[in-house]
DNA sequence: CCTGAAATTCAACGCTTGTTGACTTAAGAA
DNA sequence: TTCTTAAGTCAACAAGCGTTGAATTTCAGG
């Protein structure tokens, strides 16, 4: 039972690290099992099919102390939207977003789990919803162009650079006054 | 001939409205001559592949006219960005670049043809490197909230009321003072 | 009407996908 | 050691994919 449990945690970790980076459709069980080390099989043995496996991944991803000030609500944000890669299977939270908003069913099974927490969030820190807005166009826009459309030079590519301005910009929005 | 041509534009048409929309992996050519109602081998004998036909979606996809003031720069890109879905078959620029970020293939194909144009438009008009990141990082994140995240209730969903409050996030990220 | 080229249809190919069930190996209890 | 159950392996399946080449229909020119 211990080397079940093993086998079970490994398929769970590269499951998360290749579907959250690639996409749901971008990635297949064989690929999922070649990385773990481990025979496709065990998917459905362990987690009934592609599916089970996925929501597994999902499963605490999202869980967040909640947030009372501006600046925590600023660094929650950070936390959760950049990454900071501690290994090869750690990914951020707007990758696993983005890299499966067109899939119509993995799409809507992501922002059920995320989308009332972070919006609550933002809606109670800053009191207003225009100021929300700009927040979350803010963070989601740096992040976007820089990871996912690979817009290279509009943001500073240093990573400590980069998160230092990415804080400046929230925290504008944030005192933005309409 | 003129029936060849007439085919040959159903599939274009059909294929930039469903492959734009959802992303190219997640289209299939049976899918795309079902919609036009053609015979999938006629993909094959008129754009000589997938990829083909995936590209002759793209030609003049970008062209828009040149940009000097940051009115004509706030205008180009709503223009660009911003969905008017005049039929089933027009998307918006953005979401075809979403849509394929992930394929790292076709989203370096899709970015090659826009990136230079619309970075070169956004530094040109701004004048500074950190202007345009706060440009692209409102527009992009407005866009990506509300047509690909879903985050609805951010923005107003109204299309009058968002366009209104997207042109004046632009505005403001154009006249930002670092 | 007849002919020949263009346009379209059809069936099949090799490949990959998720999933399943039967088989083999491993390991602890009696 | 023997037995039993858990753990892992293997081969195969049905379905869908892009792509191909031969057969068939369409249709204008002589």
């Amino acid at each position: 039972m211990n080397k079940a449990l093993n086998t079970r945690e490994k398929l769970l970790t590269h499951a998360r690290a290749l579907i959250w980076r690639h996409g749901y459709s971008n990635v297949s069980l064989r690929q999922i099992a070649a990385a773990a080390g481990v025979d496709v099989a065990l998917v459905s043995r362990y987690y009934g099919n592609k599916r089970g496996l996925f929501e597994a991944t999902l499963e605490g991803a999202f869980d967040t102390p909640p947030v009372e000030t501006a600046e925590e609500l600023v660094e929650m944000v950070v936390q959760l939207f950049v990454s900071h890669p501690r290994d090869a299977t750690d990914v951020s939270v707007l990758h696993l977003m983005l890299m499966n908003a067109q899939d119509e069913e993995v799409g809507n099974l992501v922002r059920k789990q995320q989308q009332a927490l972070l919006q609550t969030a933002v809606e109670h820190a800053t009191g207003d919803q225009t100021r929300a807005a700009l927040f979350m166009a803010a963070i989601l826009g740096m992040s976007v162009a820089e990871k996912s459309l690979h817009l290279k030079g509009i943001a500073p590519y240093d990573t400590v650079e980069y998160e230092k301005q990415l804080r400046h910009m929230l925290t504008s929005a944030l005192a933005y006054q309409p």
